[in-house]
RNA sequence: GGCCCGUUCGUCUAAGGGCUAGGACACCACCCUUUCACGGUGGUGAUACGGGUUCGAAUCCCGUACGGGCUACCA
């Protein structure tokens, strides 16, 4: 019997929680689901220089938006804990100093000073970024060059130095991918990555393996900008853990925007989110747009994310969370960067929003009223409202624009579209249409397109001409349902208001 | 520069040796029509290039070009 499945998504909280990173819970979810395992989250906050305040609670309120609830993490507790990397500190140390014991790490001194010398040194046009290896490092402070009681000594007088990996020369180390194959490397042209820092905290490559090992991780999934350090890793799980216990890797390819790896400048400078939230960075006050204060659903956000790298070989586009549970396989997951496509993702919104129903949509749609100080206060009517412009709203703000007219009249009335047009004949029939409409019996869609195109016909006016004016009249402009279903929803009493005003106002115009 | 990954319409992709290279978004045209949408019909548009392997290649191999990632005591 094969292992529970165990993935984890290792955030480090650095700030907001863009697409790219979703993507990656996502397909760690999925797979997990499918397959009856768990999903944890650990929080990969070992570099305390880049901590921001706020940005570990947004990353969970974004998982929670995206119902994609951890089973185990900082917030759910779990067996396993402590599930943030700064809390197990005293851990890694142990493991550190096991690598050194075997040869297969060592104690380095150099300042930072001296590592900047050292890469000016050997920086040349053939060799732009000189790398702490197997060519350099007899000749910089560490314990292979420096004599062991000498060694000894400086750590008993607590000099900094870190950990670092004795990469081996000449060795292919190779894994593996799920889904890009067998990937290797030439372990020669690896540089001797710090595993502990002097602050006696782990890198990420240290933290990464004793964690999914001892968290019992049986399957690491992350972005492919990790494949290059993957040959660490590898080395890693050899020496301290062997290669059995180690997780069955798969390296996403990355979520592109116009111009390279997706960012939050890319979202500025093009005009469309890239965070899952809003997110308002506390040190620098910046705030950037997130895709649910942008109007989207998260069964569209989650879709249209899953859609990017991944499809299941048929035409089929439009997945809920539990198709997608279903369907998923990591072995049609692309080995490709995926360009972000904007224009799509509304349409992965329109497509939701017309298959939600109204009554879950209400309280969405509520929301957006109220930042616009629109108050509801006919849910029942609300929900009318909602079933019927839905399909004409790509985005859950575009519902304003589309229905909160029937909950405030319109502060302004385009009367411009209306007045040159205008003449003795449509004034008469308006003042008849309102007398018609006072009478109206009963008050429905069908009973007022009725009354309206029987009014016309009698007057010989053409309908199309008095729709758009009747319209403006009702709504303030050149947008909305069916007309006839405003004012049906609108109520006799309010219909007949409207219009009364609107029409003083053309008659001023006039 | 070095290493790694990648390359089918503008974009997301299907087709894992046999083909009129299919779909979706966007775009264009027409239809529907009561503004804007929805919907319907049709259209423009792709296998980066060069070599192999093969009866046959988008598909397998090699090279070139191009794109991306990494190259920190950041993740």
């Amino acid at each position: 019997m094969s292992k529970k499945v165990r993935v984890r998504f290792a955030p480090s909280p650095t700030g907001g929680l863009h697409l790219g990173g979703v993507r990656t819970v996502l397909y760690n979810y999925l797979f997990a689901k499918k397959h009856g395992g768990e999903f944890v989250v650990r929080i990969e906050d070992t570099d305390q220089s880049r901590y921001v305040p706020g940005a570990e609670e947004y990353i969970f309120d974004c998982l929670r938006w995206c119902g994609l609830e951890p089973d185990e993490s900082v917030q759910h507790g779990g067996p396993y804990g402590p599930y943030r990397q700064s809390e197990r500190k005293a851990l890694y140390k142990k493991y550190a100093e096991q690598l050194v014991e075997a040869g297969h790490a060592y104690y380095a001194f150099d300042s930072a000073a001296e590592l900047e010398q050292m890469r000016e040194k050997y920086k040349s046009a053939e060799n732009p970024a000189p790398q702490y290896d197997h060519h350099l490092r007899m000749k910089m402070r560490n314990s292979l060059t420096i004599p062991a009681d000498e060694t000894k000594k400086l750590l008993e007088a607590n000099t900094p130095y870190v950990v670092r990996i004795k990469m081996p020369v000449g060795k292919t180390v190779s894994f593996n991918d799920m889904i890009r194959g067998e990937v290797s490397f030439d372990t020669s042209l690896v540089d001797d990555k710090v595993l502990l820092k002097a602050d006696g905290m782990p890198t990420y490559h240290l933290a990464v393996v004793v964690d999914d090992y001892l968290m019992k991780i049986t399957h690491a999934f992350r972005g492919e900008e990790w494949l290059p350090s993957a040959p660490v890793h590898l080395l890693l799980w050899q020496y301290l853990f062997g290669w059995e216990a180690m997780p069955q890797w798969a390296h996403f390819p990355l979520i592109l925007g116009p111009s390279g790896k997706l960012s939050k400048r890319d979202g500025a400078k093009y005009g469309f989110p890239v965070f899952a939230m809003n997110w308002q960075d506390l040190k620098t006050g910046e705030s950037t747009e997130g895709f649910r204060e942008k109007g989207f659903l998260p069964a569209a956000f989650i879709n249209l994310l899953a859609l990017l790298g991944w499809n299941d070989g048929t035409e089929k586009e439009v997945f809920s969370k539990e198709e997608l549970i279903s369907s998923f396989d990591m072995a049609r997951v692309h080995s490709s960067g995926a360009k972000f496509d904007y224009e799509k993702a509304k349409w992965f919104n329109h497509e939701w929003i017309k298959r939600t129903s109204a009554s879950e949509l209400l309280p969405l749609v509520r929301a957006n009223f109220e930042k616009v100080n629109v108050v509801v206060t006919d849910s029942m009517l609300l929900e009318q409202v909602i079933a019927l412009v839905k399909e004409r709203c790509t985005l859950l703000t575009d519902f304003v624009e589309q229905g909160s007219f029937f909950f405030s009249r319109p502060a302004q009335i385009d009367t411009a579209s209306i007045v040159p047009k205008w003449n003795a004949e449509k004034s008469a029939f308006f003042d008849q249409l309102i007398q018609h409409y006072q009478q109206a019996n009963p008050w429905t869609t069908g009973e007022l397109e009725k009354i309206c195109k029987e009014l016309a016909q009698e007057k010989q006016l053409k309908t199309g001409e008095l729709l758009l004016p009747l319209r403006i009249m009702l709504v303030g402009g050149k947008f909305g349902p069916g007309v006839f279903d405003i004012a049906y929803l609108l109520g006799k009493e309010e219909t007949v208001e409207r219009l009364t005003q609107a029409k003083r106002l053309i008659l001023q115009g006039a």
